[in-house]
RNA sequence: GGUCUCGUGGCCGAGCGGCUAGGCACCGGUCUGCAAAACCGUCUACAGCGGUUCGAAUCCGCUCGAGACCUCCA
């Protein structure tokens, strides 16, 4: 067991506040986060979600748990919503792209999986797909309606709150009350089959124009909403893991009603902490394509949103939502995006400068508190902007140690060396040093480069001046500096 | 309408009873042929009004403002 567990502590939504960590078996971390349903391509605003999750279980592999992650893909549109309304929205997708469901369910499952690539981002344990576990969400329903918490009608089986919130409480993870939840509509609609406002679909009896449509014991339909989440991670978890995460507007009806299939079915909650990250917002407002405040993770990196005037690379993105703690919600705004990229840029020189740094026999800092001060802004609940607050105090030193005014042994030159390895390229999950010259530019760059030296050493400033800026007018920009000369 | 969250310096954002993060911008300096870059330093804010306290950005109340969920949503 690493030196370093047992100090973390995890903001519970559950309780509504910070717990300290221990995991349920000793060493190893079972967690389950929400995926996307792949009925388009994934926003950038969805990605924050994934990016804050991939820190998380980056950093609980850096406390050296042995941790298995499942993040589920929903390919199966969710055909009814809580008020009996078909909303499948993978099958309009595809009826929208005359093509079958399938079709677009692995047409935007390539591409979100080469976003976590793009986006550096670790692979789940597992990603099992809802359509993969009809077999196990039926069996599921059947225990369900045998404990006496669902009831059939006419072909669909709903949930049924009332009789589930005498033994269990409904609401505990979103703070509703059942008695409540009638009145707090805005509107009030048509209940069709359902006894009970809040009932909620398990099965979903087909509609003639559905294009996927699976065998149950209560006829040909689909799976409700909620019910595939319970599935997997009871499948490949458990019935009681250590942690379930996703968006914060999951939490209400979606976690709630997890919590309730699981309490329905196996008796206890899923999940011993409850994480919720919060939204991406771009003009004060949640990213979402209603508003149309949204950009694509690919559309950023190419500069070809409207949003934005040029493109920022994936480590700038990441670097930014890191900025930000998981809970809060983050405004993006060309701003803020300018400022993570200048900072992402210091962090990442200064992280190149710590491999040529010279050292002496003593240090003049304490490099051991700094290290700690790592740890410690990360086990209070995946604190991130702190721990980069962190790493610039870091930064700070090194580039004094570079300028003579501070000294570094080489026993913590190893140390620092080791530790911001880990919290940035592991923990953050940031790139560093990533060769920007293309093969074929390189050489030509440096042979211009040394002409420009040679008229710099002749003192012929018309000349060189004259190349910098015909290679600025060509993009390039030439930074000159005691080492010699770079160019971006 | 119901439930809840949040309002921090020019901007983005931590902190959540005393030690007043960090990044970017600004300003000052070092370096430099000039410029840019880089580096160092500086910059004392917590919506408003009351209250609790020796002490509040941090706790309580009210007012104003913003947002989320209650419908698919990361």
């Amino acid at each position: 067991m690493s030196i370093h567990q047992g100090k973390l502590q995890i903001y519970n939504s559950l309780s509504g506040q910070k717990e300290k960590f221990e995991p349920i078996h000793q060493g190893r971390v079972g967690m389950y986060v929400c995926g996307p349903t792949l009925y388009s391509e994934p926003h950038m605003g969805n990605m924050r979600t994934f990016i804050n999750f991939d820190m998380i279980y980056r950093y609980l592999l850096l406390l050296d748990y042995k941790v298995k992650y499942v993040r589920n893909i929903t390919d199966a549109g969710h055909i009814t919503n809580s008020l009996g309304e078909a909303v499948d929205s993978i099958g309009s997708a595809a009826r929208l792209e005359q093509v079958q469901s399938l079709e677009i369910v692995y047409k935007y499952n390539v591409k979100f999986q080469e976003l976590q690539r793009i986006y550096n981002m670790l692979a789940p344990s597992i990603e099992p797909t809802a359509t993969g576990h009809i077999q196990e969400q039926i069996e599921l329903i059947e225990q369900i309606l045998e404990n006496g918490f669902a009831y059939v009608v006419n072909g669909s089986v709903y949930f049924d709150v009332k009789k589930y919130s005498e033994k269990y409480e409904y609401g505990i993870l979103s703070g509703r009350r059942v008695d409540e939840l009638a009145e707090e509509t805005r509107t009030l609609n048509a209940q069709d089959e359902k006894r009970f406002f809040a009932d909620f679909a398990l099965w979903k009896k087909a509609n003639p124009e559905d294009m996927q449509i699976w065998r149950s014991p209560w006829g040909d339909g689909n799976p409700g909403w909620h019910i595939e989440c319970t599935a997997m991670s009871t499948k490949y978890l458990g019935s009681h893991f250590d942690i379930h995460g996703g968006g914060m507007d999951l939490k209400f009806p979606h976690h709630e009603d997890e919590i309730a299939q699981s309490c329905g079915s196996l008796g206890c909650n899923p999940a011993k902490y409850w994480m919720h990250a919060n939204m991406l917002n771009v003009n004060g407002q949640k990213m979402s394509k209603s508003f149309g405040n949204y950009f694509l993770p690919k559309e950023i990196v190419e500069g070809t949103t409207e949003l934005f005037d040029k493109p920022y690379s994936p480590n700038v993105l990441r670097f930014c939502m890191m900025q930000a703690h998981y809970r809060s919600t983050l405004d993006l705004s060309q701003d803020s995006l300018d400022a993570a990229e200048k900072g992402y840029t210091r962090l990442s020189d200064a992280m190149m400068l710590l491999d040529k740094l010279n050292t002496s026999a003593e240090s003049s800092f304490d490099v051991k508190s700094i290290v700690d001060s790592f740890y410690n802004a990360m086990d209070d609940d995946f604190n991130a902007p702190m721990l980069i607050a962190n790493l610039f105090e870091a930064v700070r030193r090194i580039n004094l140690v570079n300028d003579g005014k501070e000294t570094l042994s080489a026993t913590d030159r190893d140390l620092m060396k080791k530790e911001m390895k880990a919290f940035v390229l592991d923990v953050l999950g940031l790139q560093v040093g990533v060769a920007n010259s293309d093969s074929k530019l390189a050489p030509v760059m440096d042979l211009v480069l040394e002409l420009r030296q040679q008229a710099r050493t002749n003192k012929d400033w018309t000349t060189s001046d004259k190349i910098r800026d015909g290679l600025a007018a060509a993009g390039i920009t030439v930074k000159d500096s005691k080492e010699g000369t770079n160019w971006s």
